[in-house]
RNA sequence: GUGGCUGUAGCUCAGUUGGUUAGAGCGCCUGGUUGUGGUCCAGGAGGUCGUGGGUUCAAAUCCCAUCAGCCACCCCA
């Protein structure tokens, strides 16, 4: 291993991939604004606890996934802090939860946050699956009407909608009910497989006793043969939770957002209740969501906090990134020119006098006149400025188009006038 | 974590049954213009063949290990 290779499943945003990243985080905070979500941020690290406790002990995450280290600093200090450990962020949900809290945010609910930022999973590395990788999300606390459900997700596919990809993405609805109903469909679905464990594939029996609804999940062939015949969750829920997923999809419908009921999607994290939705996109291979979210009505009490209802969604940002259709371009600059060392001064104060007036502007830092247009035309400046001894003299600068090939000479007093003219 | 495929120049890739100084296109640099970019022409630089071992007179080529990427599974954004 060369010690100058980025760690496995992580790699530079280079400026190029970092436009697409830019877009879709700036897009993404944008819409959410006008959904009345304001952003905030939560550490990349919490104690370990905070994400055992919410996540679950039996989720692929918390079992396999996490980077845990020991806090102390080594050196042996008693204090309890010192001995924790903390562990990266896998997800952001937790965090805002603690946050909401500690930081007795219980007094403002409806609380509704949008955040961006880096999570970590020690995951095997594919596309559009690293280490350490970002997200956007949402998160709608204290609210417990289907409503909230579906301003989330109008909000999520407002977002894809601005970035372009409605047409390349599905949206998958499915409820899991309350806790009751779950409980007694999750007993229902042990019974059955129970009864036919000969037949599940290795994996869903482990799933069995650690999270059988992903059984439903499975993409097994014996597994799916069995879940043909399974119990349906429709017959468990109870009238509340059929209520509640009834209003959901009636919000739905009233706004227009399309989606599609599977009644196999589930989710890998304890917290959710109700609604469980995704997008998927089957432009991305075996990485087919790219946002995904529900109902965690339960998390926060877990952590012990108040009962406090939830409802989010987090999409990665890479995913998206992916998806978008065309490279997104750099602004285009306008070249300052200097021609011989007595316009350097001249150069140097007029472009510095664009930039306050709010244009992008490069100095080219050397060479002569040929040089600095071949660089200005690589880093596809709109024009040029050209200044020598003529335009100096005439307190002027020769204004070179540089999609036309045109030049004219045009007075400084009135030149952020010329330039905002050019397309 | 499991299984499979791949790794040659900055990028995309050739490289024959193991056989001299490992090639192409694009990109980059210089010149064709001491005040004029792109196109064109001429020339040039750039490679520990992922890394480390092994087999052989000889390894980019065969073997082993290792690292990384990709694909599928697991799981997930």
């Amino acid at each position: 291993m060369s010690s100058l290779q980025p760690v496995r499943g992580t790699h530079d945003l280079l400026p190029e991939a970092m436009r697409r990243h830019r877009k879709v985080v700036d897009s993404s905070r944008e819409v959410a604004a006008l959904y009345g979500f304001h952003e905030m941020a939560t550490p990349i690290f919490e104690f370990t606890e905070v994400f055992k406790r919410t996540l679950g002990d039996t989720s692929d995450i918390v079992t396999k996934e996490m980077y845990t280290f020991a806090m102390g600093s080594g050196k042996g200090s008693a204090k309890d802090e010192e001995n924790a450990t903390i562990t990266l962020r896998p997800e952001n949900t937790a965090g805002v939860a603690r946050a909401f809290i500690s930081g007795g945010l219980a007094q403002q609910v409806p609380l509704k946050v949008f955040y961006a930022g880096p999570m970590f999973r020690h995951e095997r590395p594919q596309k559009g699956r690293q280490r350490q990788f970002h997200q956007i999300g949402v998160e709608l606390i204290g609210v417990p009407q289907p409503l909230a459900d579906v301003e989330v997700i109008a909000c999520g596919a407002q977002i894809l909608e601005v970035l372009g990809l409605k047409d390349a993405v599905t949206l998958e609805l499915n409820t899991l009910g309350d806790p009751d109903s779950r409980a007694a469909y999750r007993e229902a679905l042990v019974a059955y497989f129970s009864a036919h464990v000969d037949a599940l594939s290795e994996d869903s029996r482990e799933r069995l006793t650690r999270n059988p609804l992903r059984i439903l999940d499975s993409k097994d062939a014996g597994d799916r043969e069995l879940v043909a015949g399974a119990p349906l969750f429709a017959d468990y829920l109870n009238s509340e939770s059929r209520d509640f997923f009834a209003e959901v999809l009636q919000g739905l419908d009233n706004l227009g957002i399309a989606y599609t009921l599977n009644p196999r999607l589930v989710r890998g994290l304890d917290y959710y209740c109700h609604t469980a939705f995704e997008f998927t996109t089957d432009r991305l291979g075996a990485q087919s969501a790219v946002m995904a979210g529900g109902r965690y009505d339960g998390l926060i009490k877990t952590m012990g906090g108040p009962q406090t209802p939830g409802v989010g969604w987090a999409s990665g940002v890479e995913r998206l990134a992916m998806l978008l259709e065309a490279d997104i371009a750099a602004p285009r600059p306008i070249a300052v020119v200097p021609v011989g060392e007595a316009a350097q001064a001249t150069a140097l104060k007029v472009a510095q006098g664009l930039r306050h007036a709010g244009f992008v502007v490069e100095l080219g830092y050397s060479g002569n006149l040929k040089k600095r247009l071949q660089r200005a035309n690589k880093m596809n400046a709109r024009a040029a400025l050209l200044f020598g001894d003529e335009e100096l003299a005439a307190d002027s600068t020769t204004l070179r188009d540089l999609d036309s090939g045109e030049q004219e000479l045009v007075p400084l007093n009135s030149l952020a006038e010329r330039l905002s003219r050019l397309s």
